[in-house]
DNA sequence: CGTTAGCTTGAGTCAATTCAACAGCTGTGG
DNA sequence: CCACAGCTGTTGAATTGACTCAAGCTAACG
C-alpha cells in the first residue's frame, strides 16, 4: 500500500532509520521513558525536583501503514512521537481522506479525542514509528502532583491550536505556490529542529497526501515543485528535496490579496514572483 | 466603522439585545459568575460538591468594535462569552485580516495565548458583549483543587481543536457553495443551541468577514447567498437570513472530489446539485 | 443631503482543476 | 527472469470555479 522503507536507506533520509532510540530504556523487554525525557521531547523546560525514573511511560512501535488510532475509537491515551513519521486524517462521508497534519518527533497525537472521549481523527504511520504512550487519566492525575506536567499539557494543546490557526490562515489566504513553498520551509525547519539537514531531505508523504494537506490536487503540487525546481529555488528528485533558496520560499506570496492597502497597481506583477534578489541558483553544501 | 446596533432591534435578532444577563450577579457594582454558571455556559456537566459562591469570576463588557485582546499582547487571562458576538482574526504581514472564528455565547477566547504567553490572535467585538474573565493562573490553581474544572479546561481546548480540524477539512476539500452552506447550517445550529430561532436570524458579520472566514471573496459569498435564495434554500435580506431547507444545505457538496472511489462517472453531475428529493421550496414556519 | 460602508450584480480573466497520457519503480507470478 | 499490474510522479491540454475589476444600489450617519 505505502512505499517500502527502501527510501529510508537513501542518502539524507532522517529518522526511523536507526533502531537506536535517543530516549528510552529497556525494562521487561520494552522501552520506557521517564518524565524528563518526555518533556525534552516536547521542548518543555522541565525543572524537575523529583525522582526521574519513578514514573515511566511505555513505548509502542508501529510499522509503516499501521493505524495508531482510528476515528470513533474510544479515547484513553495520548501519544508522543519519539521517532518516525505519521499523518493524521479526517475521513468524509465518501471515504475521502483529508490530511490534517504530518506529526513527527516531539509531536503529540490524540488530543482531539479528549473532548468527546473518542478520537475524531485517524493517525497512520508513514514510516516505522516509535511512540510513547501517555494514558490520559494517569497523566491528569500526575498533573495534579507535578505542576510542570500540567503546564506542559496546556502548552502543547495551545501550541497545537496555534498551529492549526496558522493552517487555516494559510488555506484561506495563500496561493498554491505560496502554500507549497511554506510547506517546504516548515518541513525544513522541523528537520533542522530535529538535528537533521534542513537543506536536503526526503518527503515521507505522497504528492496526493501533500495536496490533501494543502488543499490542492496532486498535479498542482507536482507542477509547483517542478516550477520551483526550474526557478532554482529547490531541487526535486522524486521524494528527495533540496532547498536552494529558503528565503525566497519563505517570502513567496500570492499577488497582493484583493483589498490590500497597496495603492500601486504596478507593484503587483513584481510581488508575484519570488524576490530572487540574489543570483537564483545558489548551490548549498547539503547533508 | 462597524454597523450600529440598530439591527439588534430587528425581529429575531438574538443576544446582546437584553441587558438582563442570564448568568451573573451584582457585587461591588459589577457582575460576577460562580463556577457552576461558568460550567453551564460551557456545557460542561459539573457535579460540584463545593460552595458555589465561594469563588467568583468577574465580568467585563465590550462595545461593538472594541478589541478584547490583540496579537502579541501578554497573555494572562482566558475569556468566556456570556453574551454578544465577536470575531477572532490573524493579521498577516500586510495588515490583511484573516478571520479564524466567530465566538459567541459559551465559547472560550484566548486559549491560543497559553503556549507562547502572548495572544497569537486578535478578538474584536462584533456587537456589545459581556465576557467572563478567567485569570489563567487562578484557573490552573483551582483546577488542582476541583478536578471537574481541570477536565473542563482540557475538554474545551480539545473541543476547540476539533472545531479547527473541521475547519481545515472544509477549507481543504469543499467548494465555495458547500462552505457557505455549511457556514449557514453551523450558525443555525449555534443559534438553536442558544435557544434562538435557527430558522431566521441576523448575521453579525459582513460579507467580507464571512469571505475571509471561508477563504472566499465577499463577492463569491454574496453571489452564493443570492443563488441559494433563488433555489429556495434560504431567504436573504441584507443580514437577515431565513433557512428554508436545512437538509439540502447540510448535504450540499462539491462534485465528487477527484480520485474518489465512485467508479460511475454518471453519478457526478447528479451529486453536484442539492439532493432535493423533496420538492425544493418547502416553506418552514419561521420564528 | 452628501458621504461612506456594505451589498449586489455583471463581464472578463486566470489559477487551479479535471482529464488524459506516459514514464519510472516495485513487487508478483508464471 | 521477464512480463505485468499498480502505484507514484510528471506533464500537457482543455475546462471551469472563483477571482478581479467595475458599476450601481441601499441604508445609515454626520
Amino acid at each position: 500500500m505505502l512505499p517500502t522503507q527502501m527510501s529510508e536507506a537513501r542518502a539524507a533520509a532522517p529518522a526511523a532509520q536507526s533502531p537506536a532510540l535517543e530516549a528510552g530504556r529497556q525494562r521487561q523487554g520494552r522501552l520506557w521513558s521517564n518524565l524528563k525525557e518526555v518533556c525534552d521531547l516536547l521542548h518543555i523546560p522541565a525543572a524537575f525536583s523529583m525522582n526521574a525514573d519513578e514514573l515511566l511511560f511505555q513505548h509502542v512501535q508501529f510499522k509503516t501503514g499501521q493505524r495508531v488510532h482510528t476515528i470513533g475509537q474510544p479515547f484513553d491515551t495520548l501519544y508522543i512521537v519519539n521517532s518516525g513519521f505519521l499523518k493524521t486524517v479526517l475521513i468524509d462521508e465518501f471515504g475521502n481522506e483529508q490530511v490534517l497534519s504530518f506529526p513527527m518527533k516531539g509531536d503529540m497525537l490524540g488530543v482531539d479525542g479528549i473532548h468527546s472521549r473518542h478520537y475524531s481523527s485517524e493517525a497512520v504511520a508513514l514510516s516505522d514509528c516509535d511512540l510513547i504512550l501517555l494514558p490520559f487519566k494517569k497523566l491528569t492525575a500526575l498533573g495534579r502532583v507535578h505542576v510542570e506536567l500540567e503546564h506542559m499539557m496546556y502548552g502543547v494543546m495551545s501550541r497545537e491550536l496555534v498551529r492549526e490557526q496558522a493552517m487555516i490562515g494559510m488555506l484561506g489566504a495563500l496561493s498554491a505556490e505560496a502554500r507549497v513553498a511554506r510547506f517546504l520551509v516548515s518541513l525544513a525547519d522541523r528537520f533542522a529542529q530535529m538535528g537533521y539537514s534542513s537543506k536536503l531531505f526526503n518527503l515521507r508523504m505522497t504528492r496526493h497526501e501533500i495536496g490533501s494537506y494543502l488543499g490542492l490536487t496532486l498535479e498542482t503540487v507536482s507542477r509547483t515543485l517542478s516550477a520551483f525546481n526550474e526557478i532554482g529555488l529547490i531541487t526535486v528528485d522524486q521524494r528527495t528535496i533540496g532547498i536552494k533558496d529558503a528565503e525566497a520560499l519563505k517570502t513567496l506570496r500570492r499577488l497582493p490579496p484583493s483589498r490590500s492597502r497597496s495603492k500601486s497597481p504596478a507593484s503587483r506583477k513584481a510581488a508575484a514572483e519570488a524576490p530572487a534578489a540574489a543570483p537564483p541558483v545558489q548551490l548549498v553544501a547539503a547533508v
